[in-house]
DNA sequence: TTCACGATTCTA
DNA sequence: AGAATCGTGAAG
């Protein structure tokens, strides 16, 4: 079924998304570009949403904009932020639920440290807008998640900081945003968060598993 | 039809 | 700290 080692399967995400979010750190993004050859980073930052709080889109009302999120897991919800930029979740949960990660940064192999760093940032590298809302999450539909290479050191619990989420003026104190500590490649990092941020380690290890 | 407001980013 | 910039939802 899956032609693609580690792919994420859409069972994956019919969690909460304060459940998903926190083991999205260290997946990869993949999309496959119209050549051919695979465009990837790691997940290195994630924030949950959920219906019954206030800083959700679905809190209000369904609408055509916010429509994916209350659909089927597993598909990506593209929305766009100050109407310039867009911002791309996976949306979580059960159907009728609006339920979703906002995907905040990622680390790309070879690639400037903040070219990903901030969830518009990561939506314009990888190319993603509107036109790929409401698409399932696999390999057929050329934009999935994949699992870790089993090669690369487990990411643990004391790998993660887990803090507020950032840019919402309701819902602040949910702790539903949690980022890899050690990355330079983070939007923004949590205040008192001392971690030293020289370490990189994944991605070094997304480099060198790129040459 | 009009108005206020961002799940942001870049610059001073 | 402040501006830029426009799609969207709620109000009128």
């Amino acid at each position: 079924m899956t032609r693609s080692p580690g792919h994420l399967p859409p069972s994956f995400f019919a969690r909460p998304a304060e459940q998903v979010a926190p083991e999205l750190i260290g997946c990869l993004l993949v999309k496959r570009q119209p050549t051919g050859e695979l465009l990837w980073g790691v997940v290195v930052e994630t924030e949950a949403y959920s219906q019954e709080e206030p800083a959700c889109h679905g809190y209000r009302r369904r609408t055509p904009s916010n429509e994916t999120l209350f659909g089927e897991p597993g598909r990506f919800y593209v929305y766009v932020s100050y109407g310039i930029h867009h911002c791309v979740n996976v949306v979580t949960g059960r159907s009728d639920w609006a339920n979703g990660v906002l995907l905040r940064a990622a680390a790309l192999p070879g690639e400037p440290e903040r070219a990903a760093a901030g969830p518009a940032l990561l939506a314009r590298r990888f190319g993603l807008d509107r036109r790929h809302d409401a698409q399932p999450a696999i390999p057929e539909q050329g934009l999935w998640f994949a699992a870790p290479p089993a090669h690369w050191p487990a990411i643990g619990e004391a790998d993660r900081l887990q803090t507020t989420r950032i840019g919402i003026s309701q819902g602040q104190e949910l702790p539903w945003r949690w980022y890899l500590r050690r990355s330079r490649c983070v939007s923004r990092r949590a205040r008192g968060d001392r971690t030293p941020p020289a370490a990189e380690a994944h991605t070094v290890a997304a480099g060198a598993l790129a040459s």
